[in-house]
Parts: C-alpha cells; sequence; structure tokens
DNA sequence: ATGAATTGTGTCTGACGGACACAGTTAAGT
DNA sequence: ACTTAACTGTGTCCGTCAGACACAATTCAT
C-alpha cells in the first residue's frame, strides 16, 4: 500500500495550505474530530466514509480530499484521541509512582477511547502524542540503571499489559442488550458441563465471579511488574 | 447479533447429523482447516467467504450450511488454531518454569497463526482448546498459595504481555515489498528530525536498533513478570 | 412409491472503500 | 481586466464484501 510516507507527512508535516483554488470548507482536524466522536459512540467498525461525510453534511468523496484513505485517517485519529501526555515530573514517589499514575492515565484514555486499542497495532508510523506517551515513560525510567533497551522493553511490558486488558473488556459486544451477561450464562453452563476436565477453571471463574473484576486485574498486574521491574533495578543499583 | 448461543454449540456441541437429505460434500472441519491456512498465508483481511468458497471448489452460499455466519467461522478457527494444551507435567523447575514453557508454546502459536490475536479479542465463548490453555495455566500455579483470582489474574497477565507483544511485531505490513526497512527510516527521520523534543525515545530507539529486538522484549517482560510473580508467591508462604 | 428434510446453487441486496471525470471557485500572471 | 492554472466538492461508476432467499436435486423414512 505504501502509506506509510503519506502517514508521516500528514502526522509530522506542516499544514502549508495553496494558494490557488476556493477555500475548503472542512479541515481535516473537523474530520477527525467528528470521526472521533462517531467511534466513540458507535465503535470503529459503525465509522464509514459515507456515515461520517453524511455526519459532516458532505458527500463521501469531498473527503479524500483531506485525507488520501481512511487507513490515514484512523492513523489521525489515533493520535489526536490519544491526546498529550501526561505531566509526571509533579508525581513523588520516584520512577513506580510516576510510571503508575502514568498506566493509569493510558487506560482511562483507552476506556474513553475503546476503538484506540484496535487501531494501534503492529509497526506503524508514531504521531506526535504517541511519541510523546512514549518519551514520557522512558523518562520516568531515567532515574534508575537501566539501559535504554531494557527501559523501552519495560514501557512495552506495561502498555502491553494496560492495552491487552482494555481490548479484552471493552470490545464490541457492549451494544448489544445482554452482552457479558448472556455470556456469563453460556460460561458458566460449559463450565458446571466440563466441570471435571477443567477444575482449576471452574474454581478460579467461581471465586472471581464473586469478586470485584477488571480493575483488579489492571492493579494485580501493575503491582506484579512494577515488583519484577523494581528487583531488576535494585540488582543495577549494586 | 445474538451470535454466542449459536457459536458455544458449534464449539462444545456433538456433531449429530441428520438422517434424511443428501450427504454433506463438505465438512466444518475441513472448511475450518482450509480457512486458517488462507488466513495464515495471506493475512485474516483476505479470508472472505468468497475466495474461501472458491479455494474448496464450492460456491460460497454454500459454507453457510455449515456455519450460521462468518464469526461463528473465525470462532472455531480460532479453538483449532490454538490446538491442544502443552502438558507442563514433565517440566522440572516449579511454577515457574512452567509458565514459562506454557508461555513460550502461546508464544509459537501466535508466531505460526499471527490472525488470532485479531480474532481472541473481548468477551467471546471460549472454546475447548482456549479453555484447555486457561487450564493448565492455572494448574502451574496450584501449588503456590495464590487464590484463585489471583491465579486467574497471573495468566492474564501472562497471557497479555505474549499476545501483545505478538500483536505489535506480526501485524500486517509483512506484505509489502519494504516492511519495517521503509518503517524504520521514517522512524529515525522523524526522530532525528525532532531529537529535542524526544530525547530518550530518540536514544532508547538508537540503542535498540543495534541490539536485536523482539525476542528480548519477550523474555525480558517474562522475566519481570515472574519475578513479581514470585515475590508476591513468598510473600503467601509466610 | 411418496413425501419430507437436507444440500448445493444462482440471484439479489445493501454497504463498503475508492477511482475518475467534471463543474464551479479562487488567486496568480499577463 | 482577462486569462489560466490550481484547487474544491460532487456524481457516477467499479469491485468486493456478508448475507437473504428461492429453487432444484438428492436422500431417507414411511
Amino acid at each position: 500500500m505504501d502509506t506509510q510516507p503519506r502517514t508521516a507527512e500528514l502526522l509530522w508535516g506542516s499544514p502549508d495550505r495553496p494558494k490557488r483554488g476556493p477555500k475548503p470548507a472542512l479541515s481535516l482536524e473537523q474530520i477527525v474530530a467528528t470521526a472521533i466522536s462517531m467511534a466513540d459512540a458507535e465503535g470503529l467498525a459503525a465509522l464509514s466514509m459515507q456515515r461520517l461525510a453524511e455526519d459532516l453534511g458532505f458527500t463521501k468523496m469531498s473527503l479524500y480530499r483531506y485525507t488520501p484513505g481512511k487507513a490515514e485517517l484512523t492513523a489521525l485519529m489515533l493520535d489526536a484521541a490519544l491526546g498529550p501526555a501526561p505531566d509526571l515530573s509533579e508525581i513523588d514517589g520516584g520512577w513506580r509512582a510516576a510510571l503508575h499514575e502514568w498506566a493509569l492515565r493510558m487506560w482511562a484514555g483507552l476506556r474513553r477511547h475503546p476503538w484506540v486499542v484496535d487501531v494501534a497495532v503492529g509497526p506503524r508510523v508514531m504521531g506526535p502524542n504517541e511519541m510523546a506517551w512514549l518519551e514520557t515513560g522512558l523518562a520516568a525510567l531515567s532515574g534508575t540503571g537501566l539501559t535504554g533497551g531494557e527501559r523501552l522493553d519495560s514501557v512495552v511490558l506495561i502498555t502491553g499489559h494496560v492495552r491487552s486488558l482494555a481490548q479484552q473488556t471493552t470490545a464490541p459486544g457492549a451494544e448489544t442488550d445482554t452482552p457479558e451477561k448472556a455470556l456469563n450464562a453460556i460460561m458458566t453452563g460449559i463450565l458446571t458441563d466440563n466441570a471435571e476436565r477443567y477444575p482449576e477453571a471452574a474454581a478460579a471463574f467461581a471465586s472471581a465471579s464473586s469478586s470485584s473484576g477488571q480493575d483488579d486485574a489492571l492493579e494485580f498486574g501493575l503491582a506484579r511488574i512494577f515488583d519484577g521491574l523494581a528487583a531488576l533495578v535494585a540488582e543495577r543499583a549494586e
């Protein structure tokens, strides 16, 4: 497809308006903002160029005057939805507290824009905001004795946990009338039918359904990751 | 959509063949196997009912005699591609070695079927194989003093890391002629242009591009997670 | 032998991303 | 002032997608 150079230009290039020709009635920022709110409201699958154009009061093909294609548009949506990276300079408690706050902010953002997880996938051109998030995460680890590669791997590990959890808990299915209620009923039915084959899973499900749930999983994973990182930092400090 | 009951029936139900009518020329297993190899070869996006049917030498609509829709087919593909869970009973070294092997096996499977990560998303009906993988992972932690919820969160944490890394490294883009070569050139160009805004990121990229890469990230994350889990296990053992 | 159930097929629909030509608008160059 | 080139928005068209539906052919139970 070779969509990467155009995406990089849109994300990082300067918006030099041409001089001749009629003034554009739309703006790329406006299109991206409308697309984001539409994806937030109805999911990424419901976002089509046709419906987006109708929402803006224009025809579908007019959008292609602003973006070369849908792929580039979603790349812009991603970076805009991420928003500016948080400022962690005021956080006391060293790298651990800073990265904890960083992870929670990212989690909040992914809850606000669930489709981001589906878009921020695979090798891609990072935008200014995504790069700033990465920068902030890496900077939080600058005081430790970790190498550059280790710091990068650490940030990847944390984002992977946050994003993976967001992907599992906020994926489509929230629009159906009985989203996880019916699913839970089906799964417990299956597990009781096959309790002898999956004793551990049945027990874990039974004990987990009584306790709270997903926020616990987020904090649990972060605590384990930070504990493991702390051990490595302590080892490097010797 | 209400696709969950049908999916559960296909995944867990017994294949009772009706008695009257012509014998089916195809089988669901055959369709699923062909779909898997096609998704392996050309990616999930290239898998359409039309092309799948052509590969099988039948018309598109004939497939709908075997599966109610594409969603149910992908659910079957997922469980079939996961394959049987590994046997960890022979692994020496306690829960840590067992879970390490478990994670590596999962990693290998995701490398073989990269599209699995895109399918195994969100709340869904788990199939027998997926359930067996979960069961095996939970069983590896049975010796520790962790609660059921903690064991579940631990397995979720590990799978999240493995899957997240697989999603980032094996996503589409492998089909283009200059997959990550061009991307890397673009990103380094951007980073050198904005080195003052992202000093940590620029340094980390520079030092990371010289070292090996993704397999390191996998082992790095696993080591940190296991270290963190070991601390919790030790705490519970007191 | 007859009728019901089941399979594979052909045709059709609505939605999708996107190519392309065209008319209208604006500013630069003469 | 006038021409001309560049740019914007629109309408039309294409190929592909998942799926609905009716129909003919096949097979078994009665």
